[in-house]
RNA sequence: UGGGGUGUCGCCAAGCGGUAAGGCACUGGAUUUUGAUUCCAGCAUUCGUAAGUUCGAAUCUUGCCACCCCAGCCA
């Protein structure tokens, strides 16, 4: 018996493992990711991977990636990179890469013990007809005619099952159990079946693929899984995942544990509805942006580290949840605000000038200030600037702090200024607003006496040099309770393309990723082609509230 | 409807028989050269509901109610 202390549990997963533990009924622990290659790795998927390699690690246990491969209609090399991609980028290590299609030798000769113990039978009835015979949630079903072959009869089916005999659909190996289950899972449950598409992996070498019930126990079992955590739809799954264990006599039988899947509002995470935006194009595909896959949100520059934060926050439990999305958001924020390295990025431009002020000087401003050890970077404090035009009003509504005429505000970092005037076009935007400012105000030595309440950020046109907008707007209503069609659920508007102006060292960092928290919104400013673009994603539903 | 689950603040979520943690959101107020941040303060006499056991129940028992999952040769 180990004198190592157990990890406090923090939820209902771990008091299960430390119970295991205490009985001795496990010592190192083992779990496992296991994606179907069929699609790109989302938000839901971090939650699993932050429950089973955060789990493997809080025991100091291992966890593999598992690929669960058994639909070769669906599965796709691409899908395969992208995942390991992903998991990568949130931070985590497989011990192990193994393929569902790896233990297909396995699996099969499982198959044939199976039907050696009169466990199995070849069952020659259509899809249809399994349908119709299984029964209702009411009434029992019926046995299938095929279910007393002959072990002898059965092998003999199943050999020429594997050799192509016989057409898709025309058989299926089934597991011998119970057709007056109350859980229709155990009503014989088919557990192969025949498919003449070629899998990405094993090309044609096979034409008889394990369905998911059957293949999983087994490569968990192979792998010396000793917790399979997966989610809540699968709990109906547990006793048929158990009987494989015992019927085929594992030594070492895994426990499978269910909890809830993330659900979040105003976002879709189902694969099914991600795949359709992607074919019908009305994103650019599985990395775009506004799609809540974890290779979206990279593109999006949403850190990794806030997403971790998030999964860990939210916690793991039974109780089928739906965070809001305000949650995920300040989980980025809170990352968002330590970490990011600030620039200013002037995203309407209006062009200020200051007519009393000649030549040019640098001003400091930091660069985080959260962690001033970071240091200071000068900017370029000139006669002309840019500000948003946001930040100046004709007519300001009450309590308006910002640039106003004959209104004081302070330029941050730098000085204090008047507006004295303006300059409308034809059709009445200004253009242009005139100033005058306070030498003895300048930012950290002010003896000017005057008190502003606002204070707006800018860019020098010395320093200043196009950007790319690129601006996603998507308007995801949250549906799910509201029985609408799909394509009335998400409207996604088409992105704008704008010039915006930043300052130019951001070309001299390291990194060529920048990330900004301006007010509550996230930005990435990357090198695109050799071109600064800033990329944001705006959820309208979030810009109404804020007006 | 048979089976399997879940119900603790608007949203997550601790609690596991001794008298309701925490986070998000929200509301006040203070500091502030990002209307950000930070900081204080407020926010469930009550745990789906009704009985019962107990000195004592969110926690145990029973009956109701609501919601989710299952009738793919998908995972």
């Amino acid at each position: 018996m180990s004198t190592k202390p157990l990890p406090e549990a923090t939820n209902f997963i771990q008091s299960i493992i430390n119970q295991d533990i205490l009985d001795e009924k496990v010592q190192t622990i083992q779990t496992r990711f296991p994606p179907e290659p069929n699609g790109y790795l989302h938000i839901g998927h971090a939650k699993s991977m932050f429950v089973n390699f955060g789990t493997a690690k809080l025991y100091r246990g291992k966890c593999n990636l598992f690929f669960d491969d058994t639909n070769p209609s669906k599965e796709k090399e691409e899908y395969v990179n992208s995942i390991k991609k992903d998991i990568q980028w949130l931070g985590y290590n497989w011990q192990k890469e193994c393929y569902a299609s790896d233990f297909f030798d396995k699996i099969y000769q499982y198959a044939i013990q199976l039907i050696q113990m009169n466990k199995a039978y070849v069952c020659n009835l259509s899809p249809e007809e399994i349908k119709n015979t299984r029964g209702t949630l009411t009434e029992k079903g019926q046995d299938s005619p095929y279910r007393t072959r002959t072990v002898d009869e059965n092998l003999q089916l199943f050999e020429e099952m594997r050799l192509g005999k016989f057409k898709e659909g025309s058989c299926c190996l089934r597991a011998k159990i119970d057709m007056a289950s109350p859980n229709l899972n155990l009503r014989d449950p088919v557990i192969y079946r025949i498919s003449y598409d070629r899998h990405y992996r094993t090309g044609n070498k096979w034409c008889i693929y394990p369905m998911y019930d059957f293949a999983h126990p087994i490569c968990d079992y192979l792998q010396n899984v000793t917790h399979s955590i997966c989610t809540l739809e699968f709990e109906d799954h547990r006793p048929l995942y158990d009987w494989v264990g015992i019927t085929l006599n594992f030594v070492a039988k895994p426990k499978q544990i269910e909890f809830a899947r993330l659900g979040m509002t105003n976002t879709v995470m189902s694969k099914r509805y991600l795949k359709k935006l992607v074919e019908d194009g009305t994103v650019h595909n599985w990395d775009d942006p506004r799609m809540p896959t974890l290779s979206g949100m990279r593109n999006r520059g949403i850190p990794p580290e806030a997403i971790l934060d998030f999964c860990q926050r939210i916690g793991i439990s039974k109780s089928q949840a739906e965070c809001e999305y305000s949650y995920f958001e300040a989980c980025i924020r809170e990352y968002l605000n330590y970490h990011a390295e600030r620039t200013n990025v002037i995203v309407k431009p209006l062009k200020l000038t200051i007519t009393n002020y000649e030549g040019e000087e640098e001003v400091d401003f930091d660069i985080n200030p959260m962690q001033t050890d970071k240091g200071k970077r000068k900017r370029r404090f000139s006669k002309t600037i840019y500000i948003e035009q946001d930040d100046f009003s004709i007519e300001p509504p009450p309590k308006y702090y910002r640039l106003k005429p004959n209104g004081y505000v302070r330029l941050k970092d730098a000085y204090i200024v008047r507006c004295d005037g303006f300059i409308q076009d034809k059709m009445g935007n200004v253009t242009e607003v005139l100033c005058t400012y306070f030498k003895e105000s300048k930012s950290g030595q002010d003896k000017s006496g005057i008190k502003t309440k606002g204070v707006i950020h800018w860019v020098s046109e010395a320093d200043a040099m196009p950007i790319e907008l690129v601006q996603y707007q998507l308007l995801l209503q949250d549906a799910r309770y509201e029985g609408q069609d799909f394509q009335e659920r998400i409207n996604y508007n088409s992105e704008q393309i704008k010039k915006v102006f930043a300052e130019k060292y951001i070309l001299s960092l390291s990194e060529n990723t920048v990330m900004q928290c301006l007010r509550t919104g996230y930005y990435k400013i990357d090198n695109h082609q050799g071109k600064l673009r800033l990329t944001e994603v705006v959820s309208l539903k979030e810009s109404f509230k804020s007006k």
